[in-house]
DNA sequence: CCGTATCCTAGGAGATACTG
DNA sequence: CAGTATCTCCTAGGATACGG
C-alpha cells in the first residue's frame, strides 16, 4: 500500500519532489560515476543510509523511469540499479544547476561530473 | 538567532535544499510572471501559504542572492521582492528541468515560462 | 543478499495572536 | 502593512529485527 505521497498534476512539481527527497541526487551521482551497482554497494557507497529509505528512494526513481533495477533470480538473489536514458539526461540537466551553484559559490574546480548533492561523509538534511 | 538548519559545504547541496522548501520554487515562478510584488501582494499570489513560512522562504532566497528586498520605510511601510541577476539565471535552469518533466510526461504546451510548482490552488509538498 | 515490518522521535509546517 | 512569537500536530526518516 503505498503511503500518503500525495501526487501533483504538475510534471515539474512531481519531478522536484523527487529529486528532494533525501540521498536521492546522491543516489544519481554514485549510479552515474560508479555506473550500475547492486544495492549492497550502493548503500555502501552512499553511507548512512538506511536500507529503509534506500530501497524507497530507488523505487521512485524506478517509477520514474530515472533509473532501472535488474533483478537476477540467483543464489544468491543479485539486484542491480542503473540510470535508464532519461536518469542520463537528468543528470545533464541537474549538471546545469550544479555548474550555476559553483558558480556563484566562487568554485570552478570540476572535481567530478554531476551533482554531488551530500560530499562522501555528510550528512543527507534531516 | 538562525535554527538548526544544518548547512552543507556542497554548493549544489545548500542550493537544492533552497529550492526544496516548500512553496520556493512557486514563490520565484510568481515572481518572474508577475514581477517585483510588495509581500502581501506576493502571499495572496502564492494563496494559502502562511506569513511565517513565505517570510522564511524569502529570507533564505535573500541569503542566496536570488531574490532582493527592497524596503521603504513609509507610513504604512512598503517591501518589495523581485528576481535578482541570479534568480533570473536560477529560472532558466529549471525551466530544463522543467521541458524535461513536461517532455516525460508527454506534454508540450508551455503555457507559462518558468517552473510552476504548485499550480494555483494545489497544496505545496507537505 | 535484498529487502520488508515496526517502533519511535525530531523538527518542520499550519494556525493564531500579537507588535513596530 | 509586514512581519514575529508560540503552540501544537504530524509525518518523514533512523534504528532495529526479521523474512524470502
Amino acid at each position: 500500500m503505498r503511503k500518503t505521497r500525495q501526487q501533483s498534476s504538475c510534471p515539474m512539481d512531481a519531478l522536484l519532489r523527487l529529486l528532494m527527497g533525501p540521498w536521492t541526487t546522491y543516489i544519481l551521482w554514485v549510479l552515474r560515476n560508479r555506473g550500475p551497482l547492486r544495492f549492497g554497494a550502493l548503500q555502501r557507497a552512499v553511507g548512512k543510509i538506511s536500507a529503509r529509505v534506500l530501497t524507497e528512494r530507488l523505487r521512485l526513481l524506478e517509477e520514474a523511469g530515472i533509473i532501472y533495477r535488474d533483478y537476477r533470480p540467483t543464489v544468491p538473489p543479485e539486484v542491480s540499479y542503473g540510470l535508464t536514458e532519461r536518469g542520463q539526461e537528468l543528470g545533464n540537466v541537474l549538471d546545469g544547476l550544479d555548474q550555476l551553484a559553483r558558480r556563484w559559490a566562487g568554485i570552478d574546480a570540476p572535481t567530478e561530473t554531476l551533482p554531488l548533492r551530500n560530499p562522501p561523509g555528510h550528512p543527507p538534511h534531516s
